[in-house]
RNA sequence: GGAGGGAUACCCGAGUGGCCAAAGGGGGCAGACUGUAACUCUGCUGGCUCAGCCUACGGAGGUUCGAAUCCUCCUCCCUCCA
């Protein structure tokens, strides 16, 4: 694989929010070219949040990338590390993990990650390996090679200690051990999340302590959510869940604002210089770009076909304003001879009471068998099957069973 | 240890005895427009078969015909002093 250098770099720098520095990773990229041996690529997870959603993808999108270059990824799972808990954005100390529960957690991000990562490709690693066999007399000899006062300007830790607050003495060791990591791994590269800078730099110093060449650090920002100002995250409710079905995948994804959609292409996508000025100049129509990004990350989880699939059902709903044709079905049996509109609604999870379901009607968001409902009084028969749709996603068909 | 300020719906925040299911904003939901975009506009946003009733302004009691509002105690938060 010997793809130009300068190719390479663009193709990494790409959406970073830090990269330290350039001109060794061009020369380190230069290097590996002449010589074929690739460059070794960590990046490190705690595996605490086993549920994935498009902002993790973010760095193991940019993984990929390096693995499409011909690099080698090193998947660090932090199971030792689990057990202090990075300290960065909280206050108080992670609760550690049962050894069983970093397992699993270990083993649903191993699932996950490798929709994007190629397995075969992929160096999956634990500290707890090297680091369970690390004696104490090491340990202090790693912990030797750092000082306090370097530790202190780490943000989170500075802040504290002038606010008075504590910072356990075992804090300090996590950037410590996360930095021996690339001692031992031989990192020349390692990607984070913005806040983890602070450690990836520590991994620097520690490897030139150790007498190797410092790692080149990268790191990646935050992707917003779909509401396109906060961080996606699950309690937000404004994220895309990297498990969630074909179709929601690409609805999502279609809902957002075209600014939005920029920075996703930049975060999650590696597509060539001019496809992107294509997109950002708006060459490319903004619905069309939309829909191919639609398509891309869809398929990225769901295959081609689930993508393809996807699209076409979108296309009938919200184009053609058609109803899908793989609605969900639901047996109910109701007590008497009918139904209160307003209970049904709430009965299929459509609202959340049945005041919240009556608004529904009287706002004219209520369809059965493609007929608006506007009395919220309406009493539906239960007999046979109908068609319920509220708003203009949610359908469901209704098979009374008395 | 002392002095003072505060806690209101999903969030911010107004309300100091009845006109309060509680202003205003944000968010969310439904509708119109559209590209499930942006912009804009309308309505809704505690529960209940709903012109009515029930429950609710940190918690528990009390005063009153009537309390988010006044009194007592409690819990939590903030500011200043020691």
């Amino acid at each position: 694989m010997t793809i130009d250098p300068k190719e390479q770099l663009r193709r990494i720098k790409r959406g970073s929010e830090s990269l330290i520095d350039e001109e060794t990773l061009l020369k380190r990229l230069e290097e590996s070219v002449e010589s074929g041996t690739p460059l070794r690529v960590k990046a490190g997870f705690d595996p605490t949040a086993p549920d994935l959603h498009l902002g993790h993808t973010v760095l193991i999108q940019k993984l990929r990338v390096f693995q499409e270059l011909g690099h080698t990824i090193v998947l660090l799972i932090g199971d030792f590390t689990a057990l202090i808990g990075d300290p960065t954005g909280r206050n108080e100390m992670r609760k550690p993990l049962t050894k069983e529960a970093i397992e699993a957690n270990a083993a649903t991000y191993r699932d996950q990650v490798f929709k994007i990562l190629d397995e075969d490709l992929t160096e999956v690693v634990y500290n707890s390996h090297w680091m369970g066999e690390l004696s104490s007399a090491d340990m202090i000899s790693l912990a030797s090679r750092y000082t306090v006062a370097r530790m202190l300007e780490r943000d989170d830790f500075s802040k504290r200690y002038k606010e008075h607050r504590p910072i356990a003495v075992h804090e300090f060791l996590y950037p410590l051990i996360q930095g021996y990591d690339s001692v031992f791994l031989k990192a020349d590269v390692e990607l984070g999340g913005t806040d983890q800078l602070f450690n990836l730099l520590v991994g620097r110093d520690l490897q030139r302590e150790y007498g190797q060449r410092p790692q080149v650090v990268l790191t990646m920002p935050i992707l917003e959510g779909l509401d396109g100002v906060q961080k996606m995250s699950k309690s937000l409710g404004n994220y895309i869940g990297i498990t969630e079905p074909a179709k929601e995948i690409f609805g999502k994804v279609m809902s957002i604002s075209d600014d939005l959609m920029i920075r996703y292409y930049e975060l999650l996508t590696d597509i060539s210089a001019d496809k992107e000025e294509a997109i950002k100049s708006g060459k490319l129509h903004p619905k069309a770009a939309k829909e191919e990004l639609s398509a891309l990350l869809t398929a990225r989880f769901h295959g081609k076909d689930g993508a393809v699939e996807a699209e076409a059902a979108f296309k009938e709903l919200f184009h053609k304003k058609k109803t899908p044709d793989d609605i969900e079905e639901l047996k109910l049996s109701v007590e008497g001879d009918s139904i209160w509109i307003a209970a049904l609604i709430k009965e299929v999870g459509f609202a959340t009471s049945t005041s919240d379901g009556r608004r529904k009607v009287e706002q004219g968001g209520v369809k059965i068998d493609g007929e608006r409902v506007t009395d919220p009084k309406a009493q539906i028969e239960a007999t046979g099957e109908l068609l319920l749709q509220v708003g203009k996603r949610f359908f469901k068909k209704i098979i009374f069973k008395n």
